[in-house]
DNA sequence: TATATATATTTACGCGCGCTAAATTTTAAT
DNA sequence: ATTAAAATTTAGCGCGCGTAAATATATATA
């Protein structure tokens, strides 16, 4: 690092001995000058600490390199963590990622894609809300820029999904608890905010009937994100009034078996899959405290890692070739079965 | 919305019967013209659609409306949570919040600096990682932008520092222990990657000395920010070999006091205050998880509200007076104790 | 109504870099 | 050594807006 503070790429570019445009396109892309040059460059670098302008260098240019990423929630988990493997994933190919959380409000979604919009990303991976999305918005947005959707899915929205089978999944969990015990009675928001939650119901009626068992369904009332806090007020409500007609409860998703759990501890209840135990919770995500609940939470683990690889591959195949390709792609990964000791 | 699409300012300008740099003034500060001129833009604003190009907006300003965020790990919830908060804060005021997360690592949290260098911030809230921090690199950071630290110090780096009063909060804990039971000893990591965990230790040794008790210090070991995994290992292992010489056990905070707590499940102790309860365990943070462990987590709150609204706040007074105060500044705000039933 | 003051407009320039086309140099292939 | 291909240089325009100075217009005061 040298005194002299370099102002400007032509500045850099002459002290480097090498001219302008030169310069230029290595920073837009290293490997498309030279070796023996980007040693060169490369070698002045460490020297000067020079970096472009980004708002000189993303004004006039075609497609930047920002890659818009934008979840509901990341006070939510799975969000934080599914959003840091594509930062992650993103910054590895050389783009910069711009991470921006909705905070569980469908309206912060439409801004964010708004602010994203000024941005001029090169492309957008995009976690909605589903039903609660503004659609419009969001298709309007798809015709704009190159948009793979991740974690749920909006009907011919988007040039590719990612996201997890739940029908799979929710069915290797009932065909377990059906096989070691009483068969599930499903808990779960009445009216969800996540977009799983509909398939998980529609995963769990279809696959009790498959094994013969009547499907059983108990809705907490509720709104917002404060899922432990729903699912342990409607489940204690629910557990003293001994309204579960079985003694397994599969939730939703993790978050409101942190609550059922809390609830049935609240009560006396001993959760689990032994002997002496009152009650089999299950859940479903493999949410990072799952492992470390009272007792351990037995759960569906989603694949995180290959859903955030996925989407952003997904994306940057669509980056590559800049023909839009017409056949919007849908990929699901497997959820495996977590046994713990809850169920 | 009108169909055809506005291309840049001028166009606007004279579609909305204003000249451009004045409708350029408008963006900048939309009460730094006239009233009946606002109205003007406004209505046309609704007509049009049109936002200007934060790119060339940002590049020949002398400073711009952006905000950095920097905190160590937005996986943990306790900065998401305030990290949110100080986002919502800086939106409030007009003001765009770049949210950036080390990912638990200060070399990245070099890097973020890097990054929100070039994008020229207004100023920029810090939640450093403290002695793991690359010091020069916040010190040069320092001298070119207002900065603003919270959550961790850092001596003499920053305008002002706005945190959690560590004394207070854990002797508050501390004396409402040896109050109600035996008084505790204390569990942290061995290599703390939280910086704040230092001054709780030595709050905890000063606190028990003037109880009159002798501190006693466990130390787990494990690097990283699987918390609560080096939790529940370390405290299997302490608790199974009876190496606490106490009942009770602080722990230095709540995602350790997490794992302890799976730990002690683990081993069929009972964990509470009750009769017939093995343990009182206890951490600090009021983790959004500790209200629905089993038990509940007694604990201490730190006030999330006041630090970020405070954090942000101070820069915001920082950048109104663009003089250079000389004057650093420290706030820190009281803990709050929350009783539950593991303490 | 005349004068002083605040606000708008006009004019003009520059920011730092992307991008292009033609001229030139360097490298690789024959 | 000759030739073709690839990389670099030179030269110059343009992006969209910030900003400053000069000028014109509107509002407040006398």
């Amino acid at each position: 690092m040298a005194q002299p503070k370099i102002r400007n790429m032509e500045e850099f570019a002459s002290l480097s001995g090498i001219s302008r445009p030169t310069v230029s396109k290595y920073f837009n892309d290293p490997d498309s000058v030279r070796a023996s040059t980007r040693a060169k460059i490369e070698a002045s670098l460490k020297k000067h600490d020079y970096q472009p302008n980004v708002f000189a260098m993303n004004q006039n240019r075609r497609t930047t390199k920002n890659i818009g990423v934008v979840v509901p929630n990341l006070a939510d988990p799975f969000f934080s963590e599914i959003g840091r493997r594509v930062e992650l994933a993103c910054i590895d190919a050389g783009y910069s990622p711009i991470l921006l959380s909705s905070h569980g409000s469908p309206e912060m979604e439409r801004d964010n894609l708004k602010t994203l919009r000024s941005l001029k990303p090169a492309g957008v991976l995009l976690a909605p809300f589903g039903r609660m999305s503004d659609e419009a918005a969001v298709q309007a947005f798809d015709e704009e820029f190159p948009l793979v959707l991740f974690d749920a899915n909006m009907a011919k929205v988007g040039q590719a999904f990612v996201g997890t089978d739940n029908g799979q999944s929710v069915d290797l969990m009932v065909e377990y608890l059906c096989r070691s015990g009483e068969p599930p009675c499903f808990f779960e928001m009445r009216n969800p905010t996540n977009p799983n939650a509909n398939k998980r119901r529609q995963a769990y009626i279809e696959s009790m009937e498959r094994h013969g068992q009547e499907p059983r369904i108990f809705q907490a009332e509720g709104e917002g994100w404060n899922f432990e806090e729903i699912g342990s007020t409607e489940g204690a409500r629910l557990l003293s009034s001994k309204a579960f007609s079985t003694n397994t409860i599969l939730c939703s998703n993790d978050r409101l078996a942190i609550g059922m759990l809390s609830a049935a501890y609240g009560l006396g209840l001993r959760v689990g899959h032994g002997t002496g135990c009152d009650l089999r919770i299950a859940g479903h995500d493999d949410h990072p405290f799952s492992r470390y609940t009272c007792p351990p939470l037995t759960t569906i683990a989603q694949d995180y890692e290959a859903i955030a690889n996925r989407a952003v591959s997904e994306l940057f195949g669509i980056l590559e070739d800049d023909e839009r390709l017409s056949d919007r792609t849908e990929t699901t990964f497997d959820g495996r079965l977590i046994m713990r000791d809850s169920a």
